[in-house]
DNA sequence: CATGAATGAGAGTTCATTCAT
DNA sequence: TATGAATGAACTCTCATTCAT
C-alpha cells in the first residue's frame, strides 16, 4: 500500500508473466507452436488455462512474446562479447563463439526460434517487423565490423552486407547440427573451425 | 487384360497420385501444413476429398512425399552436376550452383523443404530416418569430394565431414535469403560469390 | 446421375437445411438464442454438431434464418388475407385476424420473433436491413389500405402512416397476450374485439 | 456507533448499491444483459469486481434489480399523474403522455424492459410473480378508469380488462416506435394522437 | 474406383463467480 | 469492507477421417 505496494504488486505480475512464458518456452520447444495447446502450458505454468489470458492475449502472442525474449537476450549477449573484442577477427570469433554458447544454454528457445525463422519462407508477409528489424540490426552490426576490418586492411575487399550475411548463416548452421547432436565437438573446438574458414575466406592474406 | 490390365491400373493409379502431389505442395508451400486443408488439396488436385485418401493414408503422408520427392530430385539434379565438373572446385561450384538454380524453379518445394528441415529439429524423434539419409547421403559426397581436393593438394588439410556440412549450410542460407528477396544478385553471381568465399577459405593457397 | 440426379442431392440438401431450421427453431424458442447451443440444435436434429456447419455458416445465421423464414411466411399469409378482403375494414379485419392465427400455429416462431424485434431496440445498429424492409413493406401496405378508406371515405382524415403502425403494434400486442394466456377468447373474438375498437377510432362516423 | 453506526453503513451501503445499480442500468442499455459483462459494471461503478458481488449474487440479479427499480418509479410516476387528472378521458391521456415522457427520460431503462418484457415471452416460467404483478397493477387501474367512464357515460360499454391491455399495448408500442427514432413528433402530440384513435374508439359518441 | 456428407474430438477463448489478502 | 487475480466450465467453430452410395 505504502511506496513499495504497487511494485508488490508489479512483481507478482511480473513473476506470473515470466512463469507462464518458461513454460510455454518449454512446451513450444517441445512440441511446436501447433501441436502446444493452452492447456499444455496452463499445466506446464501451474495454472489454470483462463489465468493464461489474463497475461497475454492469445496463445500466438504468447509464443512471439517467448521469440522477443530469446532473440533480445541473445543479441543482447552477442553485441557485448562483440564490444569486448578489439578487432574485427576478434569480434567475429566473439559473434560465433557466443551465440553457440547461447545456444547450448538456451536450446527450448532455439528449437522455437529455428522454426519460426523458417515459417517466415512460407509467410513472409505475416512476420512481424520487429523480428526482421531484430535480424537487421545483428547483420548490420556485422556488416561494420568487417567495413571496419577492411579499413584497417584485416579484411580483403568484399561486399560487407552480403558477407555478414553469410557469417550469420554459416553460424545458424553450426548451431543447427549441434542442437542436432551431429557434432561432438565442444563449442570452442566448432567456434574455432568455423572462425578459420571464415577468416581464411575473408581475411586479408598478409 | 490381366497382365497389361494390372499395368493400366498402376499407371492411371501413379497419375492420380502425381496429380494429387502436385497439388499438395503447391498448396503446401502457400498455406504451410498445418493451415492447409485436405480440401484445399483435393479442391486444387479436382479430386473429392474422400479420393485423397485412397492414395494417401493420412494429410501428414502427402506431406513426407512432397518432401521426398523433391529431395530426391533436387539431389539427383545436384549429384550429376556434380559428376560433370572435373575437379574439387569445379564440383563444389556446381553444388552451389545448382542447388540456387533448383531452388529458383522448384519453390514450392523449397518452402516446404525449409520449414519441415526444421521441424526435425523440434521432433527429432520424428524425423524419418529416410531424410536423415538423403541430408547425410549428399553431405559424404560433398565430403569426399574435399577428400579428393585435399589428397590433390587443391584443398587444405580440414575435417572434410564438418567442412561439407559447413558449406552445405552456407548454401542453404544463401537459398534461403534468395527465397526471402534478401538478394537481387543473379544465381551465377551469388553462387559466384559464396564459391569465392568457401574456396579462398579451404582452398589450397598456392 | 441423370437429370434428376443432381435436383436428388439438392433435395436431400435442402432437407437437412429445413431438419436443421426446425430443430433451431423449437430450441431457440425454448432457451433463446443466447442459451441454446450448436449442440442444443444439433442433438434436436438428430445430426452432429459439425454437420451443422455444412449448411451454415454460424449460429447466429441459423438463427436469422428462422427469424427470415418466418417472417417471409407470416407476410405473405397476411398479404394474401388481405387481398382477398373487398375493403378497407375487411382488409383491417384480415390483418388482425391473420396475425393471431399464424401466431397460435407458429408459436416457436413468434418467440424468436418477439424477441429478436426487442433486441432492435438495444442495438438498433445491428438490425439487417432486411428485416427493417420486410417491417416496412407491411406497415406500408396498411397504410395504403388506410389511404385508400380515407379516399372511400372510409376511414377518418388522419396520418395513415402512424395509425398503421399503432394498428400493428395493438395486433402485436394483442399476439403477445394471447401467447402469454392472458387471453382465454378465441382468435376470432379477440381479432374482433380490437378491430371493433380500431375501427370506431379510426373509420367514418357515418 | 452502536446505534447510529448501523444507520451510517445502511446508508453507505445503499449508496453501494445505487452507483452499481446506475452504472448497470447504462452498462445493460447499451449492450443487452448477454454482452454486458460484471467487468463493464464495476469498470462504470468505479469498483472492484469482487465489490459487486458483496452487494448482489449475481449478474441476474443486478439486471433484474434494474428493472424493478425502474418500473417501481415509472408506475408511481404514472400513477399520480393519472390521480391528479378530473375524468377519464384526462386520465387516459395521461396515462399514455406520462408513459412517453418518462420514457423520453429514461431511455436506459426502457431499453431494458422492452428486452426483458419479451424475455417473459421466451421463458415464462422464469419470470418473477413481482414482474406480472406490477403489470397487472396498472392495467387493473387503467380498467377501473375505464368503469368508472363506463359508469358516467363517458366511455361506451365495453370489456374494461381487455381494453385495458390494449391501450397498454398501444402505449408501449408508441415509446418503441419513439426510441427507435420513427417518430418525429413531439410527445404531446404523440400522445394527442394515439389518444384520440383510442377515444374515438372507447369513448362514448355523444 | 470415386464421391462428399457426416462425424466428433479437440482447439482457443470468455467470463461469472470465488476467495486469499 | 474492498480487492482483483485466479478459476474452470462452457462456448463456438474446425477439419482429418470415414463410409454408404
Amino acid at each position: 500500500m505504502p511506496v513499495l505496494g504497487k511494485t508488490k504488486k508489479h512483481v507478482v505480475s511480473e513473476f506470473r508473466c515470466s512463469e507462464i512464458l518458461e513454460a510455454a518456452r518449454s512446451v513450444f520447444a517441445r512440441k511446436g507452436f501447433n501441436h502446444a495447446t493452452v492447456d499444455d502450458i496452463a499445466d506446464a505454468a501451474g495454472v489454470a488455462k483462463g489465468t493464461i489470458y489474463l497475461y497475454f492475449p492469445s496463445k500466438r502472442e504468447i509464443y512471439l512474446e517467448t521469440l522477443r525474449q530469446g532473440l533480445v537476450a541473445l543479441q543482447e549477449e552477442v553485441r557485448q562479447s562483440m564490444e569486448s573484442a578489439p578487432d574485427a577477427a576478434g569480434k567475429v570469433l566473439a559473434f560465433i563463439r557466443t551465440r553457440l554458447a547461447s545456444s547450448e544454454r538456451n536450446r527450448d528457445f532455439i528449437r522455437i526460434y529455428y522454426t519460426e525463422f523458417n515459417n517466415m519462407l512460407i509467410h513472409p508477409v505475416h512476420v512481424r517487423e520487429e523480428f526482421r528489424d531484430l535480424y537487421d540490426r545483428q547483420a548490420a552490426a556485422l556488416a561494420r565490423v568487417l567495413e571496419d576490418g577492411i579499413r584497417h586492411r584485416h579484411v580483403r575487399e568484399l561486399d560487407a552486407a552480403v558477407t555478414a550475411r553469410i557469417i550469420y548463416d554459416m553460424t545458424r548452421g553450426l548451431v543447427a547440427q549441434r542442437l542436432l547432436g551431429w557434432s561432438r565437438a565442444s563449442v570452442d573446438e566448432d567456434a574455432g573451425f568455423l572462425f578459420d574458414v571464415i577468416w581464411k575466406g575473408v581475411g586479408c592474406p598478409s
